[in-house]
DNA sequence: CTTGATCCTTACGCGGCGTGAAGGTCGTAC
DNA sequence: GTACGACCTTCACGCCGCGTAAGGATCAAG
């Protein structure tokens, strides 16, 4: 007769959507403690307890911790402003963690679009290649780029990793034929090899620069994982050696 | 004299920038053990774990669980980019919870910003509503709020805040006077409230019928939120009948 | 042989509960 | 009174990726 509106467990778990056990984690913790209990120990709430349970639940809707919702909801001379601000700023800096999580991904999955043979060892040398791409680049050369991906646009991206693909395969049939690096025909291709890293820096020499030295670091890592044979990659080399010598 | 060159745990720790309590993990749950042991147990770490390492660790950094980088270095089979793709998706979702959540906490604080009193009773108060917001609102509704926001900009909408506070001032003038909501003054108050609820609603008709169906399940709560006492949200209510009734 | 640095295993802690296990209690029906 | 099913209780381990001791053994150099 203490109370005939209070709650059981289970009733109460059921009008707010959350489990028994759920409950009995806050009973354990302190956060809500049944007011009453019957004589062989079972947990009665009563209407203040349905209360405190759905501010509770309000305050956990909001990603909030348990115990600075304690906190909240016993100390009436605390701040919700700054709590707010500070749990704001906290899931503001988990997301962009994520999203720098999310770029990298897209960038590994995009490359491996493009690629046929995709063993796992594949994956951890592109994986490998933009560490050390994130290791040169300044963090605001990398927003440059970043910014630099947007305005070219995703379509004119692909487009350019098939006009490396045909540059290295015509590449490849004049390295079959013998030609000289330094001929015409080679030289022809530096100059388109020119212009789509030069659209790909957006003429940023510090870039460049930066590029290089990933090239320099990692000796035909990239031409690697292009699907390049070590020949052909030396024989490219040898064409932009001399379109660079010759200007 | 099995290997020279074998590293033990401190070492490898120190040149991956692991701790030594991490590669006791890996070890114990069979990602990484190391390839042999001293006679008194310590961990002889040789080239081979230390490229499984680094795989580990460049994995890591992608933010894959344990377990999922365990299948894919022991099952060459295994497909990474399902892998990375599935990682991916679920990364992104994990991102949008996180920016449903921001966008939350982020109309709370500008609520609360604007306010003299913050108890965490007007917190309670505030999450209820815009939990009710969200529940009378379908989602479409509630992205083409969050569009026009954008379109009205923050300024704006500060601005609005202040009108509508100067708004109540006056009402409440009119109230202390005695006027009749029906005359010229508090109906020419009406009339600017309309202006200012068409600019928040777009002019979209559901949406404002959406926002009375919230207001009519939480009679006087808005109110209470924005500092009017019961008798002028009363008074206010009678203006804005005998605004509707006449048109 | 001593010493200091390093290593070993074992085990609890974190956050927020899920998921049992083993057994008591409630309310209603007979 | 008693039988029954639905409900309740406490206890305790599991998850994920380690951090952080505790208490003792071992390594490498002098």
């Amino acid at each position: 007769m203490t109370d005939s509106t209070a709650l059981r467990v289970g009733e109460l778990a059921r009008r707010t959507g959350l489990t028994a056990r759920t409950l009995h984690h806050y009973d354990a913790i302190g956060l809500l403690r049944p007011s009453a209990r019957t004589a062989a120990g079972h947990r009665r709430y009563t209407a203040v307890d349905v209360v405190r349970l759905q501010q509770i639940a309000s305050l956990r809707a909001l990603g909030l911790p348990l115990d600075a919702i304690a906190a909240l909801l016993d100390a009436p001379d605390a701040d919700p402003r700054a709590v707010i601000e500070r749990h704001l700023a906290h899931v503001r800096g988990s997301i962009k963690q994520q999203q720098h999580l999310v770029e990298r991904l897209e960038a590994l999955a995009a490359f491996h679009r493009d690629h046929v043979a995709v063993s796992t060892d594949d994956l951890l040398q592109t994986i490998h290649l933009t560490t050390m791409f994130e290791k040169h680049y300044t963090p605001e050369q990398l927003e440059q780029l970043r910014q630099r991906r947007k305005t070219v646009g995703e379509d004119r991206i692909q487009q350019v990793q098939q006009e490396w693909q045909a540059l290295f395969a015509e590449a490849q049939r004049h390295m079959e034929t013998g030609t000289d690096p330094a001929a015409p025909e080679p030289q022809a291709l530096a100059a388109k090899a020119e212009a789509l890293i030069g659209e790909f820096t957006g003429g940023d020499t510090s870039i460049r620069q930066s590029l290089n030295d990933a090239y320099a670091e990692n000796p035909g890592g990239m031409h690697r994982l292009w699907g390049v044979s070590p020949e052909l990659a030396d024989y490219y080399g040898r064409i932009m050696a001399a379109y660079h010598a010759r200007r």
